[in-house]
DNA sequence: CAGTGGTCTAGACCACCCG
DNA sequence: GGGTGGTCTAGACCACTGA
């Protein structure tokens, strides 16, 4: 199992990440989007190692996005990540109530907590409607998000209605506000139950959560958490587009080789 | 081992999975940042499962940044994401030469790749310089950038120098350009071997890549792609930065139990 | 049905940190 | 030293897919 003919001094390289970097280098050269690696029992009998430690292997190059792994299926290669535009105000909120790309899945009011009302800068108890919607692309879910909004930031709201139009109805005031300008975060986190139920990924599944707050007149209008699929999106923050950079995967292989 | 009395023909939930959802409550509830878990073989002994079992679980919550592991040590419960800006451009690049956010490690000057050549819209073999620098937060190392700046870019620079001249004079001269504005894009990667030493973690960690293209009189003048450490950055594009919002993960809980 | 990935086990050894 | 997490093994069973 020589990795590369390194001293018996040097650190001594990991099975698993060995078997990444061959992997790697068999991905890039030998195969290509959608086709099939051979199962994981014969993988690991032909690179000699335990099952478990070629799964470890996978794993990686699956949290890389290299790979995507179906039960009953098998291991395929994974097509590139898609950008997903999010700096837009059209691709986040105002102006997406008409949109196919978000499908609402619920609207609650209730009293904020201590802990969203402190987020919102609302007194606690006070009154927040949040919609829950998924982001579509090609038809897939590719995020969930939550929008929080208080009620004393739409003063003109309808009165009591089916959940459904509710849901309408505060985003179209929502696009009503003059937005100043939106602060954002982005971290990485995992899908909870609900979260996975609506990505369509099992529990756990990789997501890059992005907060993000709503300014108008000075004051947080609305407060959206959206978890995005790490295995399948890439967040784009673009102005004014440019030309798209190739994967990021081998852009650092390139500057890794220079 | 009763999960939560659910019943028979409900989906199986995962032990390793239900035993996150446990040792979350328990985090939460009765440690505070900094303090160290039981270890491993006690913890498995505990709930009654394997080691590789637990580790699982633990793997998911150091992925969400609840936990540190360090060999020799413990399991520590981690302290909040630290919010990393990203947005300003005295942050990123232009008037940071001189910060000490950042540390150079190296420049290069080469003709470029294709796959760099293409990036950067020049044609291949076009002279291209790189600096690698270390960005620091309270001074730990918190990502890793390389700088792409084709030389066609910089028609001033001084001739030959020393390597950390040259690094020098290139971020100068970059200052010197006004930056129409940049689009960035976000994606989940790992810790290549380069990285993984300068980030003083080890290979395969997870790590946010932001790509960054600048703008500058309608062309490309520099490509950035760093890696910032996904276990302790949370990247903040705030404009003009309102109050920070509460650990996500709390915030996400807030919005589950509503 | 046979084949795939997903979960889980019990045990072993190693690399690291500290007193 | 003894204790920690990190790696690795060989095997088992389950859940899902497709023919």
């Amino acid at each position: 199992m020589e990795t590369t003919g390194q001293q018996p001094t040097a650190a001594p390289e990991p099975k698993y990440w060995h078997l990444r970097t061959v992997l790697v280098r068999a991905i890039d050269s030998e195969f290509s989007t959608g086709q099939v690696l051979p199962n994981e029992r014969e993988l690991a009998a032909r690179f000699g190692v335990a099952r478990a430690t070629l799964r470890q292997a996978l794993d990686q190059l699956e949290l890389e996005g290299r790979l995507v792994r179906r039960r009953g299926i098998g291991t395929l290669i994974a097509a590139p990540r898609v950008g997903v535009p999010v700096n837009r105000q059209e691709e986040g909120w105002p102006g997406a109530g008409r949109s196919k790309a978000w499908r609402t899945v619920d609207c609650t009011t209730a009293p904020a907590s201590a802990q969203l009302a402190g987020n919102l800068g609302v007194a606690e108890g006070a009154t927040v409607h949040t919609v829950r919607r998924v982001r579509l692309v090609e038809g897939r879910p590719m995020a969930t998000e939550s929008l929080h909004v208080p009620a004393s930031a739409l003063p003109h709201l309808p009165g009591f209605r089916a959940e459904s139009d509710r849901a309408r109805s505060v985003l179209r005031q929502l696009e009503r506000l003059e937005v100043d300008g939106e602060s954002r975060s982005v971290e990485l986190g995992v899908a909870e139950a609900d979260e996975a139920g609506l990505l369509e990924r099992p529990p756990g599944s990789p997501v890059l959560v992005m907060t993000t707050q709503y300014v108008s007149a000075g004051r947080l209008v609305a407060l959206a958490v959206s978890t995005y699929r790490a295995d399948t999106c890439k967040l784009t923050f673009g102005e004014t587009g440019l030309a798209d950079v190739a994967p990021v995967g081998v852009t650092r292989e390139v500057r890794t080789a220079s």
